[in-house]
DNA sequence: TTAATGATTAGACAAATGTCTAAATAAAAT
DNA sequence: ATTTTATTTAGACATTTGTCTAATCATTAA
């Protein structure tokens, strides 16, 4: 819970889990859509990976990450307790 | 949507929406809950309110804190995005 | 009108965060 | 074999964050 929170809590975090939406991506391909470094965002998608948003397969020198929306049923469930 | 992430990427504050979801109350209530200082609670409902996420009335010389589950539109609507 | 109560503001400080460059690792290409 | 390409790790650094105590503001009670 605290790691998705924390996931979430970063723009850039947020627009690179939009740009998954899209489809799988390299961390390559990832990091060129914005204008932070390759380790800048190598460790933003370790956040994610962290909270579960993302999913990464390493394919030859590649690692290929994927969205994952399963976790945000978790997100759901805290949201809908205040449901009135 | 900044605020709204950054107000909820912390236990205490989400543990005072919590607490809230069983109706308003003073600040001065609120904090007895937790083992922080005063000050300190009144600054987690400062960036509650900067969120939408709670509103507040001042009643003599009691500032009384009511929750706003309007806003958590906002989340489901980024959530939604995501639907597969 | 003075003292007490409820709450916020101000300022300090340690810890966490987001960014960078340089270095390391791993795979592919020459 | 060597070099290039893709990515991560390590370490540094400025900014933000969460907490505290002390001081201030506002309202109520004596």
């Amino acid at each position: 819970m605290n790691a998705l929170f924390k996931a979430l809590n970063d723009p850039t975090r947020r627009a690179i889990l939009e740009r998954l939406r899209g489809g799988p991506a390299t961390a390559g391909a990832i990091a060129e859509q914005f204008q932070f470094s390759a380790p800048t965002i190598s460790h933003h998608l370790d956040l994610l990976r962290q909270a579960g948003l993302v999913t990464s397969q390493k394919q030859g020198q590649f690692v290929v990450y994927t969205l994952n929306m399963t976790v945000f049923d978790e997100l759901l469930g805290w949201l809908y307790q205040f449901k009135s």
